[in-house]
DNA sequence: ATGGATGCAAAGCCTTTGCAAGCTT
DNA sequence: AAGCTTGCAAAGGCTTTGCATCCAT
């Protein structure tokens, strides 16, 4: 790890060690808040910057990727051989991860098609898991604006 | 629409039939920054959290939908019979929409196999279009942590 | 009248950045 | 020494909300 950094000019430290390290252990789709707390865990003294911008370069790296669920927070995943994408449940916010080889595939040629060079796909299917299918009715009835 | 919105326990306002007519008006992924200027061009006197709130409500009725590009920015999509996703520029951040029909095949198989009852697809395609390919190199040659 | 809708200003929240000091190389 | 890193505090930037007032029904 600390070679692979030094070829793209980056310098190895205690902090960024401790925050890579964390960051794969833990599972996909974290969030800054989450690796800050997991990392303040084993080191207090780690500021949270720090641990943005690493994870930061974390992706800068190739290594992981943002993922945006639309809640408002920024999620990071890391990246493995195989491509994934996620049922997003909109009542209880669950995600199960699904593989999406089949899916990629006609978006390929899309791509082509565009001339288009793909470097990822982030595929998102939203509606209700099993347990919520049920509230699905009680959900559309919302009032008020705000 | 005003009967439309009745039902829904909703009443019809001048803002916000002006905002509804512009939002239809404008194309795709439309910011609530977007959309606010329009209206404001129609009528200085519309607030901005009118705009938003609209915005929103457009959305919870079912004409629209939330689209989350991961620039900071949450956009709204019209939902049109016809699904689409996006080819995302990573370097000058241009959209082109493309037809899903053929990615969300699979993915309905795959819902299935969950449980799970989708109700939309977001569907990105991150890459290089064809004018920035080119600079694609480069670009992997950034530096500094932030 | 009644309850949703609006405008404004002020919060909220998460993401970024400026800087001075500290560490790798 | 040289330059990337770090921590902290402060900005930023967009999204939400509190409230008093207004308006559609």
């Amino acid at each position: 790890m600390r070679e692979f950094l030094r070829t793209k000019g980056f310098k190895m430290t205690q902090q960024r060690e401790l925050i890579f390290r964390s960051f794969f252990e833990l599972g996909e789709h974290i969030s800054v808040d989450e690796l800050y707390e997991k990392v303040r865990k084993l080191d207090r003294s780690v500021g949270y910057s720090t641990v943005w911008r690493n994870l930061k370069l974390i992706c800068r790296v190739g290594l992981a990727q943002e993922v945006n669920l639309g809640d408002g927070v920024t999620r990071y995943d890391r990246v493995t051989r195989a491509p994934h994408g996620h049922l997003y449940c909109v009542k209880c916010k669950k995600l199960t991860e699904i593989n999406i080889a089949a899916a990629i595939d006609p978006l390929q040629t899309l791509s082509r098609q565009n001339k288009f060079v793909p470097e990822g796909y982030k595929i998102e299917v939203q509606g209700y898991c099993e347990s919520c299918q049920k509230e699905r009715d009680k959900e559309s009835r919302g009032r008020k604006t705000h």
